[in-house]
DNA sequence: CTTTTGATGCCCT
DNA sequence: GGGCATCAAAAGA
């Protein structure tokens, strides 16, 4: 896994789609996510080390958590080669610990249980105080597609710098997505 | 259906 | 003080 984790951000996005992730048993198949480089002005990494984004200087395969817009949380996965690096899961297919995630959420619609960073982390139940734990070890679980799946790939969602780096990755054709792929 | 708006915390310059 | 890697609800068409 580790190994799999420690390559520039836009491949371990690519091969994450497909992926199983959960979370004290509830989550599901990883279906969207995002590269950020440390070369990439989109990215928090990009001034550098702050208190706010050091897990993305630290070990690979930890988890990076932070407060977006003041409201919700999103998760990263530290990876690698080089430090600043990370992959924003952005959607999941839920398909472990569904109960949970509806109680959450507060609906019933799989499609819109996991579909966005924000969803994703409420319906999981993931906070600062995951921040940098290692996601490659219990209470996470996180296991790569077991056969290649199709992957269609597209400009990143939200932000304003470097919108040309098309470093947003789907599972082609999902319905669980945060929104659709134009291409 | 699409677009707009308000909620809201905190990091960083 | 500016600016967000967002979301749900409201308003428009």
């Amino acid at each position: 896994m580790i190994d799999l984790l420690d390559r520039p951000s836009p491949e371990v996005a690519r091969l994450l789609i497909g992926a199983l992730l959960t979370f004290e048993g509830v989550g599901g198949v990883v279906v969207e996510t995002e590269a950020y480089d440390p070369d990439d002005p989109a990215s928090h990494a990009f001034s550098g080390p702050t208190p706010r984004n050091a897990p993305m200087f630290g070990p690979v395969g930890r988890a990076y958590v932070y407060r977006s817009y003041g409201l919700h949380w999103c998760l990263n996965i530290v990876c690698g080669p080089r430090p600043g690096a990370a992959v924003l899961f952005r959607a999941l297919e839920p398909t472990l610990g569904l109960d949970e995630m509806i109680s959450r959420r507060g609906l019933g619609d799989p499609r819109r249980l996991a579909a966005g960073p924000g969803r994703l982390c409420q319906a999981l139940g993931i906070t600062a105080a995951q921040n940098n734990q290692s996601m490659t070890a219990p209470p996470f679980r996180l296991e790569p597609a077991a056969a290649p799946v199709a992957v269609v790939q597209g400009p990143r969602i939200g932000i304003t710098k470097a919108v040309e780096q098309p470093w947003r990755f789907g599972l082609a054709g999902s319905p669980f997505l945060s929104r659709a792929f134009s291409g």
